[in-house]
DNA sequence: CGGTAATTTGATCCTCGTCAACCTGAGTGG
DNA sequence: CCACTCAGGTTGACGAGGATCAAATTACCG
């Protein structure tokens, strides 16, 4: 079950020793950006200059970590380029993903306000670049701007829905049906007939088996099937989707008529 | 899989027609419970008054839904006595239960910040009296008592945490060992040895089946088997820890060598 | 003492995980 | 430019965990 420690290798790398310190670079960013984050909305333009002024940049090339579980939470990131991977290992090695980031949304933000470590550890999948605050520079920035405060209530309530839905999903649904979802999600897919769409970064079987909750073998299997259908076409670290419709079928569980009539 | 709609007609009764309209008694509640809350640390006494005065009373009888999922959501809840199940029911008609909420605890702030209905339904198990303060309440609360968001962003991020802990748990872990970390968890249960505890409220096979994704089956097979070893004991919707370290073992997967000695 | 709901237990089936082997293609270095 | 490497991917065979189906059996309640 689960991609063993083979990943873990390049893991161990990023944890702990070969991420560089914190460049303490507090050079203005695009508040273009930050403005259309749900974290600062209804935040005024005059604020949104200071907050961007607190903010630091850091990057980091595919494969690196921006935190590691378990590492003790200093700050928390926006995403401004790139994708990230939230996931966290378990005692046994085995390994799952929580959810990807995409740029505009913040991450590591939770154990800021609930205390304790982090409790995933964030990957960057594609060369990536992050905004990030420190715990001290949140605390006065929560204490200066209230109603950042409540749009962070409304994300992480959002976050605990999703993770509800997933919860329910995983517990009451097929394998199947859970990859297809995945894929609409990650690609974002419209669902309109042939509007063919594919996941924009490099993401592996494994990838999916980790977000899914299922093993490398049985997403390979799924889409191998998938890929005979004509729903979707497939190179390594890619997919794209040629019939959404048919993908939004399985995820909807139809009962797929089409394929048992006369 | 699953309860299917059986327990279904006693909710729909809940769900819309039976459920009295809210009693919109403004009395003064207990304060000293509310300062337990965590939603309310750091209040002052006076503000902890306000707050209390903002607040209304509602009583549920055993099997009595507070709201049900797809209510649009116009208020939250703090429960004062009993217990309260939060559960999801899928299109199907499968039903998973989220979280067993315990006096002190807050449910269905979500919504209330994020957006949208209730995205699930709040069911007493014991007859259960809550506090509840209205959407507009709540509003008026946050702009008041800064810290009081603060506060709701810990618990909420607590509830994330929890959440993606149980999703590891249910993507990683066989049905043994979720049901044995249920029981703990739901027994509160120290681990010392002889230190006896049970559930503290009326809950079936279905219940744990719900809770830990799996089937009434086989929880009753395992209840069984964890019976014949002496680990607990059970009566119908009654379930006593004999042996906690022994339920602890299985929850931590201990290779259980005791038994398999020469 | 029925009647009902919770529980137990057996038998069977099926999805999917596991094990194993092999294929493929993108780098890489000589 | 080609052999080599190796991670990603495919496919088959097999079996186990647990879901499903089917009946009893038991406990509680009025």
């Amino acid at each position: 079950m689960w991609r063993m420690l083979p990943r873990s290798g390049a893991l161990c790398l990023c944890f702990g020793t070969k991420r560089e310190a914190f460049p303490e670079m507090a050079r203005p960013i695009d508040e273009g950006l930050l403005a259309g984050s749900r974290l600062f909305a209804r935040l005024e333009g005059r604020d949104l200059r200071r907050v961007a002024e607190a903010a630091h940049i850091v990057s980091r090339a595919a494969g690196a970590a921006f935190f590691g579980q378990g590492d003790s939470a200093r700050a928390f990131y926006l995403l401004i380029e790139g994708r990230v991977r939230i996931a966290q290992v378990t005692p046994e090695g085995h390994q799952v993903t929580l959810r990807y980031i995409a740029p505009g949304q913040i991450f590591g933000a939770v154990p800021l306000f609930s205390g304790g470590p982090y409790p995933a550890t964030a990957l960057a999948v594609l060369k990536s670049r992050a905004a990030w605050w420190s715990r001290e520079a949140t605390r006065l920035l929560a204490e200066t701007y209230p109603p950042m405060v409540v749009n962070a209530l409304a994300i992480v309530g959002h976050r605990v829905q999703e993770m509800q839905d997933r919860y329910r999903e995983l517990a009451t649904e097929r394998v199947e049906r859970r990859v297809a979802r995945a894929i609409l999600h990650l690609a974002g897919a419209r669902t309109e007939i042939g509007a063919r769409t594919e996941i924009d970064f490099p993401i592996s079987r494994q990838d999916i088996a980790e977000l899914t909750g299922t093993t490398l073998h049985t997403v390979s299997r799924i889409l191998s099937a998938w890929e005979q259908q004509g729903i979707l076409e497939s190179r390594r670290m890619h997919i794209r989707v040629l019939r959404p419709e048919g993908v939004r079928a399985i995820a909807d569980d139809l009962k797929r008529e089409d394929e048992t009539r006369m």
